[in-house]
DNA sequence: TCTGGGGTCCTAGGACCC
DNA sequence: TCTGGGGTCCTAGGACCC
């Protein structure tokens, strides 16, 4: 048996967790550049907020209810996630990390599994603040459907335990199809049209169909709701397959300096992540895009260009990224189009010391991983952007819009909360 | 008029996830 | 004026080889 424990409305019941005010009140939070809507309360689902949707379009409905929006603060997400990780180790040997509000346990052997349920999901709520579900099955898409379950209907209290098929089969016939794990809008809408409209018919489609058009992936899930494991946990992490970082930028940019500035930050960014895991790459991928929503596309029109390549040998030295990512800029760059974004994705990666070595290598890259070290230490210590490149810019005027950040309460002594007797 | 067959590697595009 | 960012996997089709 697994169980999949998720954090309900993670970023938002974070914010809440350092602020009691909230309690109560709805609670939304942005994505980057305070673009769109990524988190919701439960009080603001109610409100008819959807995911995903442009802050600019709900302002006044959001005012208007007195809802609490956020900028995101990942710093602060992404150690509360840690917090609830912590402790879910503590239930089971093998837990897998699965995203940053979800984790399926391995509970092979455990008895008396509603009991463990509860237990887990008041351990969490009550050492670190957050509430959970908890979703148990035989297979992982039916621990997410359990989950689901728990989530959406107030009176599972927030656990399911779906353990035999006699349990599973009527919640099946229940469920909609598109709300399947690993079914999108694009199955979803085929399924529908050849009648398809529940999980339970889902399920009892022929293989040889399913093959057809859905491909083997769909043909898993099928069979994963039948109560036949076909994904296995994942304890360890294989090796990364890609780098990307990208940003929309906080106004458009036309100048080819900001641009370049931009982009060097992001490759910056990018080579501390390589360094981080201890990777090199190879290749690499720069693009850059005007925006796609732009009313008047005869004034404004849309230009995505990208240049892929590889590079002479593998490397995780930002000074050398840098150097191929702006050769690539310049090569796209053209004067009178208002760029949105722009990006670097580093691929075929290898893990440090891997690499074939070159004879005619001329770089010093015990120097360079040297000075790569101590500029990462320092950053780490005395926060990002300590120590950076001049190319990437000192004032950076493109940077991305977070005007409603919550103080990273538990990272940043700055924003420690404090208490006041009265 | 008929124009092989099978393997590998790469890329682009489409689907999904959080 | 204002529309996120970072991933994975699968398949089809083309290039190339023998």
């Amino acid at each position: 048996m697994l169980a999949l424990v998720d954090c309900n409305n993670f970023y938002a019941s974070c914010e809440r967790v350092f602020d009691p005010k909230l309690k109560h009140r709805p609670v939304v939070v942005l994505s980057n550049n305070d673009g769109c809507i990524v988190a919701r309360s439960q009080e603001a689902k109610a409100l008819g907020l959807q995911m995903g949707e442009p802050y600019f379009k709900v302002k006044e409905l959001l005012d208007r209810h007195k809802v609490a929006v956020f900028s995101s603060n990942y710093a602060l997400y992404g150690d509360m996630s840690q917090r609830v990780m912590t402790v879910l180790q503590q239930f089971a040997p093998d837990v897998e990390i699965y995203s940053i509000d979800e984790a399926f346990l391995d509970l092979d052997g455990f008895r008396d599994l509603p009991e463990l349920a509860r237990t887990i999901r008041e351990t969490v709520r009550q050492w670190t603040g957050l509430p959970v579900s908890v979703g148990i099955a035989p297979t992982k898409t039916l621990a997410k459907l359990a989950n689901d379950t728990a989530k959406k209907n107030p009176g599972y209290n927030g656990v399911c335990v779906l353990d035999t098929p006699e349990l599973w089969k009527p919640l099946l016939h229940e469920f909609e199809v598109g709300d399947v794990w690993g079914i999108g809008p694009q199955y979803k809408k085929l399924l529908n049209k050849h009648g398809i409209n529940t999980a339970l018919q889902f399920s009892q489609l022929p293989e040889t169909w399913l093959r057809k058009h859905m491909s083997v992936v769909g043909a898993r899930t099928a069979k994963e709701l039948r109560g036949q494991p076909c994904l296995e946990l994942e304890l360890h992490a294989d090796l990364k397959k890609g780098i990307t970082v990208s940003r929309s930028f906080g106004k458009r940019i036309t100048e080819f300096t900001e641009l370049e500035q931009a982009l060097a930050s992001y490759v910056s960014r990018a080579g501390e992540k390589l360094r981080r895991e201890n990777l090199l790459a190879k290749h690499m991928l720069v693009f850059m895009h005007t925006s796609p929503f732009a009313k008047d596309a005869a004034k404004d029109p849309y230009y995505a260009p990208s240049l892929s390549f590889a590079m002479p040998l593998h490397t995780n030295y930002t000074p050398e990224l840098i150097h191929y990512a702006l050769r690539a800029l310049k090569e796209m760059y053209r004067p009178g189009y208002r760029y949105m974004k722009c990006g670097v994705m580093l691929t075929d990666l290898l893990p440090e010391g891997t690499e074939t070595l070159d004879l005619f290598d001329r770089r010093d890259t015990v120097k360079q991983s040297k000075l790569m070290a101590a500029m990462d230490q320092v950053n780490q210590k005395m926060g990002t952007r300590t120590l950076f490149y001049a190319g990437a810019g000192i004032r950076q005027k493109w940077s991305m819009i977070a005007a409603r950040k919550s103080p990273s309460y538990t990272t940043d002594w700055q924003g420690l909360i404090q208490v006041k007797a009265v």
